[in-house]
DNA sequence: CGTGATTCTGACCAATTGGTAAAACAATAC
DNA sequence: GTATTGTTTTACCAATTGGTCAGAATCACG
């Protein structure tokens, strides 16, 4: 009678908890990002990782518990992109480069995508800390730094934050509507991410084009 | 016992049901689009609608039916303001006034857009033919319209569908990510619209400007 | 008022769902 | 081997949830 189950604290010990511990959380992330938290059932999340609902009761102590741990290790990832953003290097190229990375996430990360989108949908219930905390100091640091490239005519000036709004409203669109995109441009596209890096490199460059750049000023 | 509850297809004849059935209707949009179709309870909506659950399904005879009847309804609305684009009009302010209007809908209702996101998130299951249909052949017809402009061009040549995805992302943003640009906005800006029309104003402008325009093609 | 249609409620039901208990099974240690 | 630890299953529970039904309350109307 064992009654200590692993703990999030800890990295489980034995090979069969990695392993089992990595298919609930994949299986979550694709029931989670689908239907939300309170739409999805234990039960499709233990078919869809092949073990059974108390099985996975075993490895988490709750649904809950197992919906959080997918939505910190979320966090932590999804800034990345934008803790890139190089305060020493070029102001339009470094920006265009946010984007790029942000539209690669979005291919090849669409159900964290989802995930987060689900959360923020339903009021962030459950991250309004790590927004309130993190997320916005991060997006007040990088704020400045575009403000200062601005100032110093490097870019146009824009409104920082909202500038950092379209970024994330243009790519990510294309990972939680992905269903709409493609339905829509059936006919025309099969993939839409080519042409959604070409328009958006596009927008933005004339967007950060500081004005009327060939006279010079 | 009166086996004839009020019929979607012909409009309700009392003034109790026109009542009734707004309320309804008014709380499961609140419930709905903050937790999903399967994420919501009919208890939460007869709570919020002041009535009881048994009465709920007098005048409805599924949660399925009230779902789907604020989807139907919200779709119509919601493409008004593509239909409203103008081939006739001024290219650059006929599409700018499309994404203020975009915008204006999403400021005055952000849960019909939240509703939408919630169902196109979860796979579009119960609106797929309306996108396919109504909502394909309308954006069809009116990214060829700019598509015609960009030819001509009154604006600069861009991808239209991925012109009007942008302009859905940019503006459905603000109502579906209130929760999360409010709380960042947080000792910036009380409200976020007025800056955001600026915002999306100069940069849809920018993208649309022709070419080095006062040097002529 | 009284009569019939409409609206509403309390009690109930079957299915679902998150979660538990305990024992069976597997792996490892000694 | 056998004891111990770790993993999985079977059987189950209590709460929730969508939905039903018979009758009570209310309304419309002559």
């Amino acid at each position: 009678m064992n009654d200590t189950p692993p703990k999030d604290t800890a990295p489980p010990r034995t090979r069969i908890q990695q392993k089992n511990r990595k298919a609930i959380l994949e299986a979550a992330l694709e029931v989670f990002s689908q239907y939300g938290f309170r739409g999805s059932r234990l039960d499709q999340i233990a078919q869809a990782s092949g073990l059974s609902k108390p099985n996975l009761l075993y490895y988490f102590p709750s649904k809950e518990a197992i919906h959080s741990e997918l939505l910190t290790c979320l966090m932590d990832t999804w800034l990345d992109p934008l803790r890139a953003l190089d305060p020493g290097g070029d102001p339009r190229e470094e920006i265009l480069a946010y984007m790029r990375r942000k539209l690669e996430m979005s291919r090849d990360y669409p159900r964290e995508s989802r995930l987060f989108a689900n959360e923020i949908l339903q009021g962030a219930p459950r991250i309004r800390e790590a927004i309130t905390g993190e997320l916005k100091a991060l997006v007040d640091e990088k704020a400045e730094v575009i403000r200062r490239w601005g100032e110093e005519g490097a870019i146009a000036p824009v409104n920082p934050h909202h500038l950092i709004f379209s970024i994330w409203a243009l790519t990510q669109h294309y990972a939680d509507f992905e269903v709409q995109v493609r339905l829509i441009l059936e006919g025309h596209e099969e993939d839409p991410y080519p042409e959604a890096e070409r328009y958006l490199e596009a927008l933005f460059s004339r967007l950060l084009a500081p004005e009327s750049a060939p006279a010079g000023a």
